[in-house]
RNA sequence: GAAUCGGUAGCUCAGCUGGUAGAGCAGCGGCCUUUUAAGCCGCGGGUCGAGGGUUCGAGCCCCUCCCGAUUCACCA
């Protein structure tokens, strides 16, 4: 956009005016560095920086500040205006007398906006009304802004209730100018710093039992390790069909046959189905893989990760989500799927038949489809009946086989198989097994997996016939678990859409 | 994919049964050297999401479309 352009709002036009302005007055309104000395967040902790009426101010209380005008209160001859930086908002008392004629009457009143990068320097005091101010002694322009920015205003109420008034609050312009979310939204910031420590949490977690973080491929040639829909796209010098991985699964377990004790992979993954609350089509999961385990000691595991995880964020294992309190604290209750559903409807699904299932379903109002099979019948009766009265962290065991490729049958119980997912604030936050390392075994599944492709599954998986041989030459025993980083983090961070923990959600072209 | 609600100034919103488009903040011109949603006086700013229709006349009524939010359905 060119800075004559009529599309321009008059607020626009005027920036533009006073960046010519600038430029005409011999002011760089670009400059290109700045010593910041102290943040604001420090010196308002800081009561030490304080400097009291009667003595100037020593060089050990001069401080050096850099961030953005936020608000302004012109008064004449001297000024107020606030700072945020990358910590919090200061105030700025600013005089004529203090940095010259022309630097304030003209740069700081006529040609400064809310919204532009300055640099102070000066030193800190306590106004009348007790707040922490720092009194300028220069003042620089770093960066000249040409669009205004919201200007929502915070005011303490006598209840000491913070009042917003002209919220900047159009989740649409917020998820689009994620930018302008940040600069106006403080809490906004906070929810994804959360999810940054969360993330750091977690990994320390599991470097501190020597696992090691790897990266395995996000194209592939043949997608796996879940049941979605993925992208599909192409590579040219190869002429050669590429998929965006749906997750990384069998990649991590062909570096368990290769060696590694445990591995794991922060990883993005990509699945071609709709948007909504909970589901983005691009998330993030933690894959984890380690051998000579079960899915029991994997429970174990998960659980004393999470419940770390809340502690380094909240202090505590007990987290306000909407108007629920979740608990982390371990152990978690283990429930086997088919007593959950019992407990819930009163039926007993274990080892019916297909056939059975159909009639059980068709009571519960459970709307069956052809080609769904068992496993995916079962799994709408426990979504519809079970899965959204889950609030506390709990994880639901033992998983009918057929909607289970990857997992190993179960020790005991006939028909299942070792599996658990975690399930929270009645959404599914993990899921896991006991992994399946029988190369016989797991060519079966496949081709069961074939056979529902071709009855209509539309995600049912394809013969990964590398994987079959790498675990041909062996994998010992292994536990493997994937936690949705994203809707950890909505419960961590109290947010109620997966979009308040995305930077930048996907959204439809403006 | 369906239903509901919404899209009006830079931001937040009002706009009745159809009759020349409003407020606060922000902006512009003044006054004001400890203010804090600073204050006071004055001023400008709009393709009312887009297109079509009805009407003497549409922000408002009708149709189509676009975008979003929420709920439901599928998926983690």
């Amino acid at each position: 956009m060119s800075n004559t352009d009529q599309s321009q709002s008059e607020q626009q036009q005027v920036r533009h005016e006073k960046l010519a302005q600038l430029r005409e007055l011999g002011v760089n309104p670009y400059p290109y560095k700045f010593d910041v000395s102290h943040l604001a967040a420090d010196i308002l902790k800081n009561e030490s920086l304080l400097k009291d009426d009667e003595t100037p101010p020593s060089d050990a209380q001069k401080v050096s500040v850099a961030g953005r005008v936020m608000t302004r209160r012109i008064m004449g001859k001297a000024s107020f205006f606030t700072v945020q930086d990358s910590t919090d908002t200061i105030q700025i008392y600013i005089r004529r007398d203090d940095i010259g004629v022309e630097e304030y009457n003209t740069i700081f009143k006529k040609l400064v906006d809310i919204g532009d990068f300055v640099g102070i320097s000066g030193f800190v005091f306590k106004t009348r009304t007790g707040e922490t101010t720092i009194h300028a002694e220069s003042f620089e322009l770093l960066s000249k802004t040409v669009r205004p920015l919201p200007t929502p205003k915070e005011v303490e109420n006598e209840e000491g209730e913070m009042i917003t008034y002209d919220a900047f609050s159009d989740k649409e312009l917020r998820y689009r100018q994620r930018y302008v979310d940040l600069v106006v939204n403080p809490d906004v910031k906070d929810a994804f710093v959360k999810r940054t420590k969360m993330v750091q949490a977690m990994r320390e977690f599991m470097n501190e039992k020597g696992y090691l973080e790897v990266e395995t491929p996000i194209l592939q040639p043949i997608y796996g390790g879940a049941t979605a829909r993925p992208f599909v796209t192409h590579h040219n010098a190869l002429d050669m069909q590429l998929y965006l991985r749906i997750a990384n699964e069998l990649y991590l377990k062909r570096l368990i046959v290769g060696g590694f004790d445990g591995v794991y992979e922060f990883s993005k993954d990509f699945r071609n189905e709709g948007l909504s609350r909970f589901h983005n089509p691009e998330f993030t999961q933690v894959e984890l893989y380690v051998a000579y385990k079960d899915y029991n000691w994997m429970m174990d595991f998960m659980e004393k990760m999470v419940e770390h995880v809340a502690k380094t964020l909240h202090g505590s294992t007990k987290i306000k989500v909407g108007d629920q309190t979740i608990d982390f604290k371990s152990p978690w209750p283990r429930v086997p799927m088919f007593e959950a559903i019992r407990k819930e409807t009163g039926f007993d699904l274990y080892e019916k038949n297909e056939e059975e299932i159909k009639v059980i379903a068709k009571e519960l109002n459970i709307h069956v489809e052809d080609g769904m099979g068992k496993g995916k019948i079962i799994d709408e009766i426990f979504g519809e009946y079970v899965e959204g009265k889950l609030i506390q962290p709990t994880f639901i065991t033992d998983y009918p086989v057929e909607m289970s490729p990857l997992a190993k049958m179960h020790r005991e119980k006939n028909g299942l198989v070792e599996r658990f997912e975690a399930i929270c604030n009645g959404k599914e936050i993990a899921n896991a097994f006991s992994e399946l390392n029988d190369p016989e075994d797991q060519r079966r599944r496949f081709e069961d997996q074939v056979r529902l492709g071709k009855e209509g599954d539309d995600e049912a998986m394809a013969v990964d016939e590398d994987f079959l041989r790498a675990i041909e030459y062996g994998m010992p025993p292994t536990a493997g678990i994937g936690i949705g980083i994203d809707r950890l983090a909505m419960i961590m961070t109290n947010s109620d859409s997966i979009r308040d923990v995305l930077f930048f959600p996907l959204m439809r072209p403006e």
